[in-house]
DNA sequence: GCAGTGATTTGCT
DNA sequence: GCAAATCACTGCG
Protein backbone atom coordinates (compact mmCIF):
# COMPACT_ATOMS: atom_id res chain seq x y z
CA UNK A 1 0.00 0.00 0.00
CA UNK A 2 1.33 3.39 -1.10
CA UNK A 3 -0.09 5.84 1.93
CA UNK A 4 2.14 9.04 1.05
CA UNK A 5 3.19 10.96 4.73
CA UNK A 6 3.57 14.39 5.45
CA UNK A 7 7.11 15.33 4.76
CA UNK A 8 9.51 16.52 7.24
CA UNK A 9 10.61 19.89 5.40
CA UNK A 10 6.39 20.73 5.52
CA UNK A 11 6.04 23.33 8.52
CA UNK A 12 2.25 25.00 9.56
CA UNK A 13 2.08 28.88 8.88
CA UNK A 14 1.58 30.77 12.30
CA UNK A 15 -2.34 31.51 13.38
CA UNK A 16 -0.70 34.98 13.61
CA UNK A 17 -0.58 34.89 9.72
CA UNK A 18 -3.98 34.50 9.49
CA UNK A 19 -5.26 37.62 11.61
CA UNK A 20 -4.69 39.86 8.54
CA UNK A 21 -7.23 40.98 5.85
CA UNK A 22 -7.44 38.52 3.43
CA UNK A 23 -6.00 41.40 0.49
CA UNK A 24 -3.02 40.85 2.53
CA UNK A 25 -2.82 37.42 3.15
CA UNK A 26 -4.05 36.06 -0.01
CA UNK A 27 -0.95 36.56 -2.08
CA UNK A 28 0.98 35.20 0.57
CA UNK A 29 -0.82 31.53 0.75
CA UNK A 30 0.67 31.23 -3.19
CA UNK A 31 2.92 28.75 -2.99
CA UNK A 32 1.44 27.25 0.53
CA UNK A 33 0.32 23.29 -0.12
CA UNK A 34 -3.09 22.21 1.04
CA UNK A 35 -2.99 18.69 1.76
CA UNK A 36 -5.90 15.64 2.69
CA UNK A 37 -4.96 13.07 4.51
CA UNK A 38 -7.62 10.30 3.55
CA UNK A 39 -7.93 6.68 4.89
CA UNK A 40 -5.79 5.72 2.32
CA UNK A 41 -3.88 8.47 0.89
CA UNK A 42 -2.11 12.10 1.21
CA UNK A 43 -3.06 13.83 -1.54
CA UNK A 44 -1.45 17.35 -1.65
CA UNK A 45 -1.06 20.15 -3.93
CA UNK A 46 0.82 23.21 -4.16
CA UNK A 47 -1.58 27.00 -4.35
CA UNK A 48 -1.13 28.81 -7.42
CA UNK A 49 -4.20 30.83 -7.65
CA UNK A 50 -6.51 32.38 -4.88
CA UNK A 51 -9.27 35.42 -4.44
CA UNK A 52 -9.72 37.52 -1.72
CA UNK A 53 -13.43 37.70 -0.15
CA UNK A 54 -13.23 41.46 2.07
CA UNK A 55 -15.59 41.17 5.13
CA UNK A 56 -18.76 42.92 5.99
CA UNK A 57 -16.97 45.62 8.22
CA UNK A 58 -14.87 46.70 5.25
CA UNK A 59 -17.15 49.57 4.57
CA UNK A 60 -14.67 51.85 2.49
CA UNK A 61 -14.52 49.22 -0.14
CA UNK A 62 -17.75 46.97 0.36
CA UNK A 63 -17.44 43.31 -1.48
CA UNK A 64 -21.02 42.32 -2.56
CA UNK A 65 -19.69 39.70 -3.69
CA UNK A 66 -18.66 37.81 -0.53
CA UNK A 67 -20.97 35.26 1.23
CA UNK A 68 -20.67 37.25 4.33
CA UNK A 69 -21.71 40.30 2.61
CA UNK A 70 -25.34 40.50 4.09
CA UNK A 71 -23.90 39.02 7.80
CA UNK A 72 -23.88 35.53 9.16
CA UNK A 73 -26.09 32.67 8.30
CA UNK A 74 -25.68 29.04 8.73
CA UNK A 75 -24.57 28.55 5.51
CA UNK A 76 -21.66 31.30 5.75
CA UNK A 77 -21.07 31.02 9.67
CA UNK A 78 -17.52 28.89 9.78
CA UNK A 79 -16.16 32.60 8.01
CA UNK A 80 -17.25 34.58 10.96
CA UNK A 81 -15.38 32.31 12.88
CA UNK A 82 -11.76 32.10 13.89
CA UNK A 83 -9.13 32.30 11.51
CA UNK A 84 -6.81 29.57 9.07
CA UNK A 85 -10.46 27.72 8.89
CA UNK A 86 -11.78 26.21 5.91
CA UNK A 87 -15.05 27.61 4.58
CA UNK A 88 -16.53 24.86 2.19
CA UNK A 89 -19.40 25.40 0.13
CA UNK A 90 -22.10 24.18 -2.14
CA UNK A 91 -22.70 25.75 -5.62
CA UNK A 92 -24.67 25.53 -8.58
CA UNK A 93 -25.81 21.97 -7.67
CA UNK A 94 -22.65 20.02 -8.11
CA UNK A 95 -19.70 21.61 -6.97
CA UNK A 96 -17.61 22.52 -3.44
CA UNK A 97 -15.11 25.07 -3.17
CA UNK A 98 -13.06 25.80 -0.51
CA UNK A 99 -11.90 28.83 1.33
CA UNK A 100 -8.98 29.76 3.88
CA UNK A 101 -10.70 32.00 6.76
CA UNK A 102 -8.84 34.98 7.88
CA UNK A 103 -8.73 37.77 10.46
CA UNK A 104 -9.82 37.65 14.09
CA UNK A 105 -13.33 36.12 14.72
CA UNK A 106 -16.34 38.03 13.69
CA UNK A 107 -14.26 39.89 11.11
CA UNK A 108 -15.60 37.02 7.95
CA UNK A 109 -12.25 37.48 5.79
CA UNK A 110 -11.94 34.57 3.07
CA UNK A 111 -9.54 33.46 0.50
CA UNK A 112 -10.85 31.20 -2.39
CA UNK A 113 -8.18 28.48 -3.35
CA UNK A 114 -9.08 28.33 -7.06
CA UNK A 115 -6.13 25.92 -8.77
CA UNK A 116 -3.45 23.94 -6.99
CA UNK A 117 -0.18 22.11 -8.67
CA UNK A 118 -0.64 18.45 -8.08
CA UNK A 119 2.28 17.53 -5.13
CA UNK A 120 1.66 14.01 -3.54
CA UNK A 121 -1.65 11.51 -4.69
CA UNK A 122 -1.95 12.18 -8.46
CA UNK A 123 -3.26 9.49 -9.75
CA UNK A 124 -5.83 9.66 -6.42
CA UNK A 125 -7.02 12.89 -7.81
CA UNK A 126 -7.00 11.67 -11.19
CA UNK A 127 -9.52 8.56 -9.81
CA UNK A 128 -11.52 11.21 -8.24
CA UNK A 129 -11.73 13.62 -11.01
CA UNK A 130 -13.15 10.28 -13.28
CA UNK A 131 -9.95 11.28 -15.67
CA UNK A 132 -6.91 9.31 -16.81
CA UNK A 133 -3.62 9.17 -15.36
CA UNK A 134 -2.54 10.99 -17.92
CA UNK A 135 -4.84 14.13 -18.19
CA UNK A 136 -2.64 17.29 -17.53
CA UNK A 137 -2.38 19.02 -14.05
CA UNK A 138 -4.50 21.66 -15.61
CA UNK A 139 -7.24 19.30 -16.29
CA UNK A 140 -6.66 18.12 -12.47
CA UNK A 141 -6.74 20.99 -10.35
CA UNK A 142 -7.13 24.01 -12.19
CA UNK A 143 -10.36 25.40 -11.05
CA UNK A 144 -12.11 26.19 -7.35
CA UNK A 145 -14.51 23.15 -8.18
CA UNK A 146 -12.02 20.67 -9.99
CA UNK A 147 -9.51 20.67 -7.06
CA UNK A 148 -11.94 19.81 -4.47
CA UNK A 149 -13.13 17.09 -6.33
CA UNK A 150 -9.53 16.02 -6.91
CA UNK A 151 -8.76 16.43 -3.34
CA UNK A 152 -12.28 14.60 -2.12
CA UNK A 153 -13.05 17.65 -0.13
CA UNK A 154 -16.77 18.19 0.97
CA UNK A 155 -18.77 20.58 3.26
CA UNK A 156 -20.26 17.36 4.97
CA UNK A 157 -16.73 16.43 5.97
CA UNK A 158 -14.44 19.65 5.62
CA UNK A 159 -16.16 22.79 6.52
CA UNK A 160 -15.16 24.42 9.72
CA UNK A 161 -11.98 22.24 10.04
CA UNK A 162 -9.08 24.01 11.71
CA UNK A 163 -6.33 23.97 8.84
CA UNK A 164 -3.47 24.08 11.15
CA UNK A 165 -4.44 21.46 14.10
CA UNK A 166 -1.90 18.26 13.69
CA UNK A 167 -4.77 16.38 13.90
CA UNK A 168 -7.16 17.46 10.98
CA UNK A 169 -7.66 15.56 7.77
CA UNK A 170 -7.64 18.78 5.84
CA UNK A 171 -4.07 20.88 6.49
CA UNK A 172 -2.12 23.99 5.31
CA UNK A 173 1.53 23.99 4.99
CA UNK A 174 4.37 25.99 3.83
CA UNK A 175 8.31 24.68 2.66
CA UNK A 176 11.13 26.45 1.01
CA UNK A 177 9.46 26.56 -1.74
CA UNK A 178 11.03 30.57 -3.35
CA UNK A 179 7.39 31.93 -4.45
CA UNK A 180 7.51 33.11 -7.85
CA UNK A 181 5.87 36.70 -8.92
CA UNK A 182 2.27 36.82 -8.62
CA UNK A 183 -0.14 38.55 -10.53
CA UNK A 184 -3.05 40.63 -9.25
CA UNK A 185 -6.02 40.68 -11.08
CA UNK A 186 -10.19 41.05 -11.09
CA UNK A 187 -11.78 37.99 -9.39
CA UNK A 188 -13.36 35.54 -11.88
CA UNK A 189 -17.30 34.12 -12.52
CA UNK A 190 -18.35 37.51 -9.97
CA UNK A 191 -21.62 39.56 -10.87
CA UNK A 192 -20.79 42.23 -8.41
CA UNK A 193 -18.02 43.95 -7.52
CA UNK A 194 -16.25 42.27 -10.53
CA UNK A 195 -13.40 44.99 -10.86
CA UNK A 196 -12.06 44.92 -7.69
CA UNK A 197 -8.25 43.77 -8.34
CA UNK A 198 -8.86 40.31 -5.48
CA UNK A 199 -7.49 37.90 -7.53
CA UNK A 200 -3.54 36.32 -7.09
CA UNK A 201 -2.10 33.79 -9.11
CA UNK A 202 1.58 32.72 -9.81
CA UNK A 203 2.75 34.70 -12.92
CA UNK A 204 2.36 32.22 -16.22
CA UNK A 205 2.04 28.82 -13.63
CA UNK A 206 0.49 26.20 -15.72
CA UNK A 207 -1.66 25.47 -13.55
CA UNK A 208 -3.73 28.79 -13.39
CA UNK A 209 -7.38 28.74 -13.84
CA UNK A 210 -7.14 30.72 -17.07
CA UNK A 211 -5.17 33.84 -18.77
CA UNK A 212 -6.02 36.72 -16.37
CA UNK A 213 -8.25 39.34 -17.56
CA UNK A 214 -6.06 42.54 -16.54
CA UNK A 215 -7.76 46.05 -15.78
CA UNK A 216 -7.73 48.55 -19.04
CA UNK A 217 -4.91 50.71 -18.96
CA UNK A 218 -3.24 49.58 -15.46
CA UNK A 219 -0.38 47.48 -14.81
CA UNK A 220 -1.40 43.68 -12.67
CA UNK A 221 1.47 44.14 -10.03
CA UNK A 222 -0.14 44.73 -6.92
CA UNK A 223 -1.76 47.06 -6.95
CA UNK A 224 -4.90 46.84 -4.49
C1' DG B 1 -21.97 29.89 -26.59
C1' DC B 2 -25.05 27.57 -22.68
C1' DA B 3 -27.38 23.66 -19.92
C1' DG B 4 -27.26 21.09 -15.75
C1' DT B 5 -28.02 20.95 -10.80
C1' DG B 6 -29.66 21.78 -5.84
C1' DA B 7 -28.63 24.36 -1.51
C1' DT B 8 -29.56 28.72 0.21
C1' DT B 9 -31.73 33.04 0.84
C1' DT B 10 -35.19 36.46 0.13
C1' DG B 11 -39.62 38.14 -0.44
C1' DC B 12 -43.96 37.46 -0.54
C1' DT B 13 -48.63 35.55 1.61
C1' DG C 1 -45.13 28.29 4.83
C1' DC C 2 -44.05 28.51 -0.08
C1' DA C 3 -42.24 30.26 -4.53
C1' DA C 4 -38.77 32.42 -6.99
C1' DA C 5 -34.30 34.13 -7.71
C1' DT C 6 -29.54 33.58 -7.05
C1' DC C 7 -25.13 31.29 -7.39
C1' DA C 8 -17.20 32.61 -6.01
C1' DC C 9 -18.63 26.26 -11.71
C1' DT C 10 -17.75 22.74 -15.17
C1' DG C 11 -18.13 20.35 -19.38
C1' DC C 12 -19.85 20.02 -23.72
C1' DG C 13 -20.88 22.00 -28.38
Amino acid sequence: MSVNSIPRSWKSPKRAFFLSPPEIVAPNLLGSILGHQTPTALLAGRIVEVEAYLGPHITTTPDPAAHSFRGPTPRNAVMFGPPAHAYVYFIYGMHYCVNVTCEPEGMAGCILIRALEPILGRDQMAANRNLPATTSDFNLTSGPGRLCQALAITRPQHNGLDLLAPESPLRLFQDDFSQAPHEVTPRIGIRHAADLPLRFSLAGHPCVSRSPARPSGSTPKNEF
